[in-house]
RNA sequence: UGGGGCGUCGUCAAGCGGUAAGACACAGGAUUUUGGUUCCUGCAUUCGGAGGUUCGAAUCCUCCCGCCCCAGCCA
């Protein structure tokens, strides 16, 4: 099913408006292609799903297409797995590159070809300076830089050394070769930035076929020249560099697409940069690049979140310029409100408190009929089997109630959902005062859940029958970090993960329908949230992922008793 | 103190000279065999600040203030 097509238009926003405006005046002759240029060195995460929607979402709106172009320039920080990771995120999320995969790096040849016509026209120079020299000589943000004594060696120099950079004849960082535009320039990218560095190292798709590797400012704009892109469509950061950009175009003087830039996101409670996803994984914090917990596209997978939800968030958060920090809760909305309408609902116990129902025969077992989903009367219902012991969950029941609890008490009757009303008689308890088992009676005239003399109960209960219930594992997720922005907060980041960010219930208790479940199936468990088969569940230890809990008013208001 | 950007509700975000959309969050209420969903209602006399232009300004001008980005042979 095609959700895409479905959704409806987005909002207005600055881009559109330059694009609808191109298209008016007939520019790029009304083509409209965009990129989405990951670096294949980290995983994906949902501030690149913004950009996969902006970039994809305009390319489909306006009828042209959204290349797929891995930006690897940088043969130290980039493999395969992570090309292999990105395909199947943008893939999962909705979005289809066609033929249009592509690779810096198969641009080589004609990056290098434009190198030695920038040399030619006396733009680009072979400098011999160090690092350290070159830094030097850079300046400062109020202070000019100076040229360096290589600046100006002929071009038939400069194109002699620039082969023999590339026929390997020199160590790395012996020479780099630069553009050459003014090292007064206010902006400091336009300060002779390099073009080319010495870097003998093994890259992932080119082997060992060169041992000098252009740098992303060179890289990047011919790439979108080459590939007759008309909107190249990057973030906030990249602003100062589009001079540079423009620059290069114009001295080669070949096709121009119009490079523009948009706020990246940012998220609460959690993290998006790549250093930063990085050290969680490598330092242990997290299981893994796709722990349930990660803002990865992959994380959000394995969690349960569905593609058409992290579309529809990218949507309400707009595009615009302006840094800003979009509040978690919002995702949580979106994924709530498609599960709403899709998942099947099905009962299941996280915290067992066992119930025996002392009035029902022991030999007695009773199939139920339950709706599968309220919202969605195609979707059925099933049968659920009632006995004479039950679990229900803990938070259900309390000895000593306060004002506004609803549900289970002693001598207080509730609904147990499409079953019977029950009535606590009794409860025993163990050493400490913690009950452990609850006894009770049933009223046989409310099968189903209804009384014939129409006398009303203020709680409905899920329950799972005890000898049919499925023994699972539930792992609860909370947000990753204490607090909202973690990076601007005090001390490391790490400083600030939530320690409680996973709970894992081992003992949870589930109706029986939930066996046939497989791997990435969602449903709600009614009253507690949405849930998603684990990739690593196995029909002898179930496990389920809460994706996010249902809107919780009862938590609202105790949370609300506590502040006083 | 150089250059490039940005400042509209708690959080996002429309608005582009005609008198502040929408969403999330939040707060009430109704319906409810999920304290879910749904449904009503409320929530910026004001657009970073101060001046100015205009019959009229969030939108135009001036000055000021605040925040972000840039000194990788990273992207």
């Amino acid at each position: 099913m095609d959700l895409i097509t479905k959704d409806s238009a987005p909002p207005p926003n600055f881009i559109r408006y330059i694009i609808e405006e191109d298209q008016k005046t007939g520019r790029f002759d009304g083509r409209v292609v965009t990129r989405f240029p990951p670096e294949p060195n980290g995983y994906l995460h949902i501030g690149h799903a913004k950009s996969i929607c902006v970039n994809f979402g305009f390319a489909r709106e306006f009828g042209g297409a959204c290349h797929l172009r891995f930006d690897d320039t940088n043969p130290a920080k980039e493999e395969v797995e992570y090309v292999d990771s990105i395909q199947e995120d943008v893939h999962w999320l909705g979005f289809d590159w066609g033929p249009h995969r592509y690779f810096a790096s198969d641009y080589f040849d004609t990056l290098y070809g434009f190198a030695e016509t920038l040399i030619q026209k006396g733009k680009a120079y072979v400098d011999s300076l160090s690092p350290d020299q070159i830094r030097e000589y850079r300046g400062t943000l109020t202070e000019p830089g100076k040229e360096s004594p290589y600046r100006n060696r002929s071009a038939a120099e400069n194109l002699d050394l620039f082969r023999r950079m590339r026929a390997g004849e020199f160590a790395d960082g012996e020479h780099v070769l630069r553009a050459k535009i003014d090292m007064a320039a206010p902006n400091i990218l336009m300060r002779d930035p390099t073009l080319y560095r010495i870097r003998k190292t093994a890259h992932h798709r080119t082997g060992e076929a060169w041992c000098i590797y252009p740098l992303y400012d060179f890289t990047h704009c011919i790439s979108d020249s080459i590939e007759r892109v008309t909107h190249s469509l990057c973030t906030l950061e990249f602003e100062n560099n589009r001079e540079l950009y423009d620059w290069v175009l114009n001295q080669l003087e070949i096709y121009h697409p119009q490079q523009i830039e948009f706020a990246r996101l940012n998220l609460s409670y959690t993290v998006l940069s790549k250093r930063k996803l990085i050290e969680l994984v490598r330092g242990g914090h997290v299981a893994g690049w796709d722990d349930p917990r990660m803002p990865t596209i992959s994380g959000l997978r394995r969690r349960g979140y569905t593609p058409e939800s992290i579309r529809t968030f990218c949507k309400r958060i707009g595009v615009a310029k302006r840094d800003s920090m979009v509040d978690i809760a919002l995702l949580d909305y979106c994924v709530r409100e498609e599960l709403n309408k899709r998942a099947n609902r099905v009962m299941g116990v996280l915290r067992p408190l066992k119930v025996v129902i002392e009035n029902y025969p022991e030999d007695r077992t009773e199939e139920l009929e339950a709706i599968n989903n309220p919202e969605d009367p195609s979707a059925g219902a099933r049968q659920v089997p009632f006995s004479r012991e039950l679990y229900i969950e803990r938070d259900d029941f309390m000895e000593n109630p306060p004002k506004k609890f609803f549900r289970l008490a002693p001598g207080r009757e509730v609904r147990l959902r499409y079953a019977y009303f029950i009535t606590c008689t009794d409860v025993i308890k163990d050493e400490n005062g913690e009950a452990t088992e609850l006894r009770c009676t049933y009223d046989p005239e409310t099968k189903g859940g209804d009384a014939p003399d129409g006398r009303k109960v203020k709680a409905t209960l899920h329950w799972v029958s005890a000898p049919h219930a499925l023994e699972a594992e539930v792992r609860l997720f909370n947000h990753l970090f204490l607090t909202e922005n973690p990076s601007a907060a005090k001390g490391e980041f790490t400083d600030h993960l939530n320690p409680d960010s996973l709970e894992i219930l081992p003992d949870c208790r589930l109706e029986p329908s939930l066996a046939e479940a497989g791997p990435g199936e969602r449903f709600q468990f009614e009253r507690l949230g949405y849930f998603c088969v684990d990739k690593a569940s196995a029909p002898d230890l179930p496990i389920f992922n809460r994706i996010v809990t249902l809107r919780d008013t009862w938590a609202k208001i105790q949370k609300k008793a506590q502040k006083g």
